[in-house]
RNA sequence: GGAGAAAUGGCAGAGUGGUCGAUUGCGGCAGUCUUGAAAACUGUUGAACCGUGAGGUUCCUGGGGUUCGAAUCCCUAUUUCUCCGCCA
């Protein structure tokens, strides 16, 4: 949520950054939320006087009773009597115009830095490099969904089944695959510094507005209904929520959480060919890397977040490019994001692994989360946060990539985590 | 699930209708002393909003109510604790 001081002090600039994320009606929102806060400052001075006054005057009938006089006291009452009205009037007055402005506010995205590319769709987005080098594959080759068979390493009807489309069960090599990949995600970022936590994969709304995804995406979360509670579409809500209305001191800064949770996303509107096998799932694994900063850091902070990843990929030997993302196709809350992709050799395309992303105060601005700096001033921190990385894709890339004749190659690195070096 | 008790500042813990944003202790910060540190002593120490400022308003778990006036009384929600029951 953008700082209202922000929009009334830098009108222009939220507007000229507005329209780089393609945010139609910018002005007519913004607008009206100047307008809304100037009524609103008004309304709140006019309510605090008349409780001024009324305070005033209760603290002399107080005297007045302790003195007995009783009657000086009767007549203060009457005159209270109307100020109390009035302040009702005032307090629902103010109580209604910041209800619309938070209203508002919700639904405005955050402002992308200036170094973000102009753009609407992901053929915007800029290739900021690429690395390793294209596997050449055998003339039998095929998609993991047809190796994930082949091997049987996954069961998509099975979980059709159970659950619904979307839902695999790994079986096998392939669950041994994925409780490899999550031990060796999360003792990575140990080792990188990241505090391993496990949280809730239930969250209640609060949780889901303090990181953003609601209002803005409460279509794509499932939502228990009878309990009010969200199924987490990322770590990400839960891992920066811990530090929800909080007030941070300086010396606890960096704060470097890491944490495994699946991740479930209804993934409304989806369809065709690009929800193959593993490549768009309701269910899958991540593990998420989570960063609380001070404002100077927070990029530094997110270009060496973006570095753990690519040393990630690199270690695991999947060939993969950056993409700093264009204004039209980043996410709602952020400032600056980079995209990882790695290189589906089967499938002849990029599949998208890791988003990391700076979100400066948009979200701290909500969560209410602030640190004391040198000052003694508290001021709202900074968030990011990246994948690192999530499952699926990896798998598919994992298993399309090293197919031989002979069976699947486990990348070394991988290998003390799986027990085994070959699927065959 | 049933019965009871409780929720106060970073923590502990006073306060049961009128200068209470809240006694006090610990912790934190600053200073005195010291070569330095510790100890001792002194001072200071919550947040949000409005206002150029002086200053004002709000917040004692959340929400509602009673009252001229509420941390204090009433209702309600949530959470915690104790006892009983059930259970991975």
């Amino acid at each position: 949520m953008l700082q209202l001081s922000y929009i009334q002090d830098n009108t222009e600039d939220v507007l000229k950054r507005l329209a780089i994320k393609n945010f139609k009606d910018a002005e007519r929102i913004i607008n009206s939320v100047i307008e809304l806060d100037n009524n609103r400052k008004a309304a709140q001075r006019q309510a605090d006087d008349t409780k001024a006054e009324a305070n005033a005057l209760a603290k002399q009938i107080g005297e007045m009773m302790k003195s007995g006089k009783k009657d000086d006291a009767e007549v203060l009452k009457a005159k209270t009597a109307e100020l109390k009205l009035n302040e009702k009037q005032f307090d629902e007055t103010l109580k209604n115009i910041e209800a619309e402005i938070y209203k508002l506010l919700v639904t405005v995205p955050n402002l992308p830095n200036l170094t973000v590319p102009v753009g609407k769709t992901p053929e915007d987005n800029e290739v900021v490099n690429q690395h390793g080098a294209i596997p050449v594959l055998h003339a039998a080759a095929t998609p993991h969904w047809e190796l994930t068979t082949k091997y049987d390493l996954i069961d998509f009807e099975l979980g059709v089944k159970l659950t619904g489309a979307g839902f695999p069960v790994y079986k096998g090599k392939g669950a041994k695959l994925q409780r490899a990949l999550i031990n060796y995600f999360l003792d990575k970022a140990t080792a990188a510094g990241y505090n391993e936590v496990q949280v809730p994969i239930l969250v209640n709304a609060d949780s889901g507005y303090g990181t953003g995804q609601l209002p803005d995406k409460e279509g794509q979360m499932y939502h228990c209904q009878v309990d009010d509670l969200y199924l987490i579409p990322t770590a990400e809500v839960p891992i920066t929520n811990m530090y929800r209305e909080v007030i941070l001191k300086e010396s606890d800064l960096p704060i470097k959480n890491c944490g495994y949770t699946p991740c479930f996303r209804r993934e409304a509107g989806s369809y065709g060919k690009d929800v193959r096998g593993l490549n768009r799932l309701h269910q899958f694994d991540k593990v998420e890397i989570v960063q609380i900063v001070a404002p100077e850091n927070s990029y530094k902070t997110l270009e060496i977040m973006r570095e753990f990843v690519c040393s990630l990929l690199q270690e695991l030997e999947l060939p993969y490019r950056t993409l700093k993302l264009c204004g039209g196709d980043m996410s709602f809350g952020s400032a600056l994001t980079y995209d990882l992709e790695v290189w589906s050799t089967a499938q002849a395309r990029w599949l998208e692994v890791s988003s990391v992303s700076n979100f400066e105060t948009f979200q701290t601005n909500r969560l209410k989360c602030r640190y004391k700096d040198a000052n003694g001033k508290t001021q709202l921190a900074h968030s990011l946060n990246g994948s690192a990385l999530a499952l699926p894709r990896i798998v598919a890339s994992l298993l399309e990539n090293n197919q031989t004749e002979e069976g699947i190659k486990i990348p070394k690195a991988l290998v003390p985590y799986t027990g085994f070096d070959m699927i065959n």
